[in-house]
RNA sequence: GGUGAGAUAGUCAAGUGGCCAACGACGGCAGACUGUAAAUCUGCUCCCUAUGGGUUCAGAGGUUCGACUCCUCUUCUCACCA
């Protein structure tokens, strides 16, 4: 049982530091049914999660399974700031509205992973607010410029003369100080993340609350790419809030190797049950595909619910294995008769009628599923369903 | 403050008076093959009812029959010096 909870504390962690103590912890929780904390810290900076924040979700589920009562840190105040982490350029700030709406859509998403019971949500500014001036004073004495110089990001900024603001030393300072006030056990965060949750050991000892909470990083979630990180910018990513269809039809459009990847972090599967889907797709006794389906039906239905996550796989064999048109799409109509080209545009399947009609002459477009190649073709009264390449449809009605 | 280098399509990056809507790479889209996989191969990749036209190469002027390429100013980036 120990060495099962272990296992999955570990699953997928890039770096843990003094997992002794998490053992420990671990072992109090089994022989004495002892609980301890761990904290994790989200910047309600960024209001539409993706799957990517659900890496660190999953293992604060994790932990929750084993005994931790979860520290879910809203950091209101440092969201004042922005962290300078990874950054080149001084962040701008968020007003007190902002933080509050998206700390707000936050919570909503959250507890679809989290179990509410046994989670804790609190807000940063309830104790950096009080400290006042003198004990803003005191924390910063806990620290030198000279190693907060040693950051990579900061060492860049300074030596090229680009601009830190000395809010933005104040940031790890006050991250860490959270974890003094909240005397976390363990402290999870992403691999970026590193010099800001070694900050709240440093501070944990300089404040001598008698504990170092330990630490566990998490790898950064590859995008659907499968190589850069999952992000809304590089437009790579599964939106928590994205629809049945789209979920299901990104999750199943990754390759058969970031699969794994996903099995591993994002999946409710042991690491025992996962072992023997690779096993069976290596001997040929499973299809990836299936096993690329049961992971997109359980992270769908997750966000969504079992139904509608049916629902969107047999909406994806409809018009994927068995090339039928969608239940549903998009409806649009003109009148009199129309430029096939234009008609693609007003319907927003094609950007510009020149990359329609260059989509038409490669065979990419199809109306009532039958491949069309007249680019002058006039569409007369009546109704159509066009569609361009393999996921573009819409219909439209000519009056 | 001084000197030098540079700003080109989504990104990187060629072009240094006409052959430039602009080489190439990446990305993206599409086709073939499939499991909507991945890998691979092929085509396309500013806009416009188009064998033609229109707007582009940081911004504003200028030289020229003609400029992304030359000149002037402006803005911004980078490097070295102080």
């Amino acid at each position: 049982m120990l060495e099962e909870a272990l296992r999955e504390i570990n699953r997928g962690a890039a770096e843990v530091i003094d997992s002794q103590r998490i053992e420990k912890l671990l072992r109090a929780y089994f022989d004495e049914g002892k609980t301890y904390t761990v904290k994790a810290g989200f910047d309600p900076t960024a209001p539409d999660l993706h799957l990517g924040h659900t890496v660190l979700l999953h293992k604060l589920a994790t932990f929750q399974k084993y005994g931790a009562k979860i520290q879910f840190l809203i950091g209101d105040f440092t969201a004042q700031i922005g962290d300078p982490t990874g950054k080149s350029a001084t962040r701008k700030t968020l007003s007190a509205a902002d933080i509050i709406d998206n700390a707000k859509s936050y919570k909503e998403q959250v507890f679809k992973i989290l179990d509410e019971s046994k989670t804790e949500v609190v807000f940063n500014s309830e104790w950096i607010n009080p400290l006042g001036a003198s004990g803003m004073l005191s924390l910063t004495t806990t620290y030198n410029v000279a190693r907060m110089l040693e950051r990579d990001d900061f060492d860049k900024r300074y030596k090229s003369g680009t601009s830190i603001s000395i809010s933005e030393f104040i940031y790890p300072l006050l991250q860490g100080y959270d974890s003094v006030h909240l005397k976390s056990d363990v402290e999870i965060g992403g691999t970026d993340q590193k010099f800001n949750l070694l900050m709240g050991r440093h501070l944990q000892r300089a404040y001598e609350i008698g504990k170092e909470q330990s630490v566990l990083m998490m790898p950064i979630l590859e995008g659907l790419d499968g190589v850069a990180k999952m992000s809304k910018s590089l437009n790579n990513y599964i939106g928590v809030a994205d629809e049945p269809n789209d979920m299901f039809g990104k999750i199943l459009s990754i390759s058969d190797d970031l699969m794994w990847r996903y099995y591993e972090l994002l999946s409710t599967a042991t690491l025992d049950e996962i072992e023997v889907l690779k096993n069976g797709v290596a001997d040929g006794s499973l299809h990836p595909k299936k096993v690329k389906e049961d992971l997109a039906l359980e992270i769908t239905a997750r966000f969504h619910s079992d139904e509608l996550a049916q629902d969107a796989k047999n909406e994806f064999d409809k018009v994927h294995s068995r090339n039928q048109v969608p239940t549903e799409m998009p409806t649009f109509s003109c009148g009199g008769s129309v430029w096939i080209a234009q008609a693609l545009v007003d319907c927003n399947i094609e950007p510009s009628t020149s990359q329609a009609r260059r989509d038409i002459k490669q065979g990419a477009v199809k109306i009532n599923q039958e491949k069309i190649s007249d680019i002058q073709l006039q569409l007369q009264r009546g109704e159509y369903i066009l569609q361009v390449g393999k996921r573009k449809f819409a219909k439209l009605k000519v009056n």
